[in-house]
DNA sequence: TATATGTGATACTGCTTCGTGTCAAATATG
DNA sequence: CATATTTGACACGAAGCAGTATCACATATA
């Protein structure tokens, strides 16, 4: 009893031919789509954790083993999703760094189209995610600011020695992004009855302005 | 037995001097005050009936007297709340009809100050009431739009005949209020940090941009 | 005083969800 | 084949809340 006493302690066996933390990995991601499909579609309030299990076709115990809570798993498709739509952003304004016009005009057309492309996560990142940010002011600093930094990237190479002030070049930013955002709730909830050339025109306006505020455009 | 079979029904009888009528509006008032409080103070889904019960001093008998549902009481208040928020506003504003600078300018003010000095509601009509706005997306283009429509209201009488079209002034004034809802979202997360000049500042450039496109200012 | 209605406190049912625990089947190792 | 671990299905207790019902007390009217 003594010499095989540890029989073979077997740590992080291999299942299905796949090592543990692959397995655990693929299990967290799993979860996650689940919960941004359910989450995004249904509403947080309206999502349970065995919702979220059944979509994902795993039980409670691979839930408490990748999230503490619900919560948690919100706050990572936050995450997750935000950055997605960050880069799609990034990736289609990027070919007209030098243009102005035509990188706010690139840029719109992504801000908007991926939100009638992806609704679930649209709803998801700009309407359900309120939910958890009343609790937790710090995502608003965090993961949100991501969006105003982005912004902020985009202009700053235009604009003149004016030195406006950068407290205030970050609060036209803020508000910049509050108006895409608060243009695609309204389209949400309104079954995207409008057309996005009309909300891609007048936010291109909105920013027109700015930008001749800032001394960038004529 | 018959002669006297209906003993005096006394419909809507007197009680602590008030008639019924009465003391059922107060009770609906006091209803509602609690629930703006404790849905802004703690959240939708964070606020039970029975504690908003308990804070108005009465019991949930009467709740169901006054509102079917607690939705319906977190509709009520988020007009009730944003009546006034646009009514405090259009007072510091109509002084100035005349002048556009000082028009936006007192505006805005009231806007933010609004904010701070009554953040409970606030945060309701900002923040909570998405929790019901997912659901019932009617809201977004009813009692919304009055945000809107004051915005258009100011701004159309100084309007060159232009000529821009109704569709993009709308969405750009839609995009307005954005900025300044979700700025004072993320003020409100974070604590009022931001002196509210600064808010004012960075929106007054962002009105003072559109106006520029608009042909109304310089 | 007697009766009817308004009021407040509280109990109760039914439902849902969370978070944890149990147990048998499936898959690995020796 | 024997043993240990992983997995899935499900059960269980505790808690919270919605919505309704009950009962004693307060206030009105006759």
């Amino acid at each position: 009893m003594s010499t095989k006493s540890a029989p073979t302690p077997q740590l992080s066996g291999k299942y299905a031919g796949k090592a543990a933390s692959t397995r655990q990995a693929e299990r967290r991601q799993k979860l996650l789509t689940a919960g941004i499909k359910l989450i995004g579609r249904d509403g947080y309030t309206a999502t349970s954790i065995d919702a979220i299990c059944h979509e994902a076709g795993l039980t409670k115990r691979y839930f408490y083993e990748s999230f503490s809570n619900s919560d948690q798993l919100l706050i990572e498709s936050y995450q997750t999703v935000t950055q997605e739509y960050l880069n799609t952003i990034m990736l289609s304004a990027r070919p007209h760094l030098n243009d102005p016009r035509n990188l706010v005009r690139a840029g719109l057309e992504q801000a908007f189209r991926y939100v009638e492309e992806n609704p679930d996560k649209a709803r998801l990142i700009m309407i359900e995610a309120m939910s958890v940010r009343s609790q937790l002011g710090r995502m608003y600093g965090e993961s949100y600011n991501e969006f105003v930094e982005l912004l902020v990237g985009f202009t700053r190479p235009f604009l003149p020695d004016d030195e406006l002030g950068d407290v205030l070049l970050a609060v036209m930013a803020r508000g910049a992004v509050g108006a895409i955002i608060h243009l695609c709730q309204g389209w949400i909830a309104t079954g995207f009855k409008q057309p996005v050339h009309e909300l891609v025109a007048g936010t291109e306006l909105i920013f027109d302005g700015m930008g001749r505020v800032l001394g960038i455009l004529a």
